[in-house]
DNA sequence: AAAATAGTTGACTGGTCAGTCTAGTGACTG
DNA sequence: CAGTCACTAGACTGACCAGTCAACTATTTT
């Protein structure tokens, strides 16, 4: 017995997949129904509108990643390296959109975030709320690494969202000019604004 | 004599200013109209399309943008502190959007060609095109800052797009965030990402 | 002044939009 | 078996969408 009927999965999923691939203004309830193969009436059972809808996708989504990041990101692993397998993950994730729909379809936080954010505030804060949870696994990562003397970081939670947004920035990038290598080359970047110390380089 | 007509001008200006504070999908073409004074047939008359029309407005902006850029980039200057100068300026400049209209914007560019990638590649071609002209800025300051030995960048070309993507994302999270201190942080890590060598630093 | 060109007007089209509503279905419960 | 509840069906609404068009005016060219 399902905890979430299958037809509400299927209409967050369907919505996720449009939206990420297309964009939140492009992509119709209609559109979303029809993927999903459901009607009006279901829609509206399940959410009470379409900016709801997108907001309890990308809380969905989080929740079918939170495993991966919680491996990625264990405390058991060398905090640089966890950085290292990050991207990695990030991008194979890339690669693999890139194969299935033709297209780098970056950040999904990102891309919805800043198309709604004056428009839509409740999907606004969800992405803002979802962005932070990201970057706690990096707060936590940066700040094993300073007290191990990797890298210089007196301000873990600063040092998380200056490494935070420019691997947004790069992911958005990429996007718009539908190449994963940015993405890639990534990793070299990271390492300058961690600041890390080069005898503790992570083989790149 | 005026070699843009005035209806043109007011109605890429309109255009900008609706794309930038709301998004592509959510500006209508009557929207536009009823900002610029014009009617439908006037849009008509000089745009073949809105997405004609957006771009028009994207290259409408450059132009206007260019002298200042040239000015804060200019070879005369200290290489580094045509960065300072520049983020400077951006911060001045999402200030006074977030004074005027409430809300801190972002990069036109990235916000419009990250929405659009997937949809309407003129769009789109012609952002990566101008995200490109930015870039030089950007390219010749680090090669000169590399020439004088103040940062170690043996490709300028890579720095410059590194670091143009860190800003970008920057931009992005202040958008989502409706916080232009982030743009003021950023000086910080830009820094970081040049790679500077500690006893030439810019007082920031 | 005549003709041509550039710009303006606003009604109109056909389609799509988000969201509503009523009538149902089937499964589970008292 | 009667009642309730979660869900589905799909027609419908009224607003809005991008884009068209033919008639009109103003300006420039000849």
């Amino acid at each position: 017995m399902p905890r979430v009927s299958d037809m509400k999965e299927r209409l967050m999923d369907a919505a996720m997949d449009l939206i990420w691939e297309n964009s939140y203004g492009a992509t119709s309830v209609d559109a979303m129904c029809e993927r999903a193969g459901a009607k009006k009436g279901s829609f509206y059972h399940f959410f009470k509108s379409k900016s709801e809808l997108a907001a309890a996708a990308l809380e969905n989504e989080w929740k079918r990643r939170k495993s991966d990041m919680d491996e990625i990101f264990s405390p058991t692993l060398p905090p640089l390296e966890r950085f290292d397998r990050y991207f990695d993950y990030v991008h194979d994730n890339q690669a693999e959109r890139q194969r299935k729909c033709g297209s780098v379809l970056g950040c999904p936080l990102l891309a919805l975030g800043s198309e709604v954010s004056t428009q839509e505030d409740a999907v606004r804060a969800k992405v803002d709320e979802l962005l932070d949870r990201k970057i706690s696994y990096f707060v936590s990562a940066i700040r094993d690494a300073h007290a191990q003397g990797l890298i210089n970081a007196p301000d873990p939670e600063a040092k998380a969202r200056a490494l935070f947004s420019c691997y947004q920035g790069t992911l958005m990038q990429a996007r718009i000019q539908n190449d994963v290598e940015l993405i890639r080359d990534f990793k070299k970047v990271a390492m300058d604004v961690l600041g890390m110390k080069h005898a503790h380089a992570v083989a790149l």
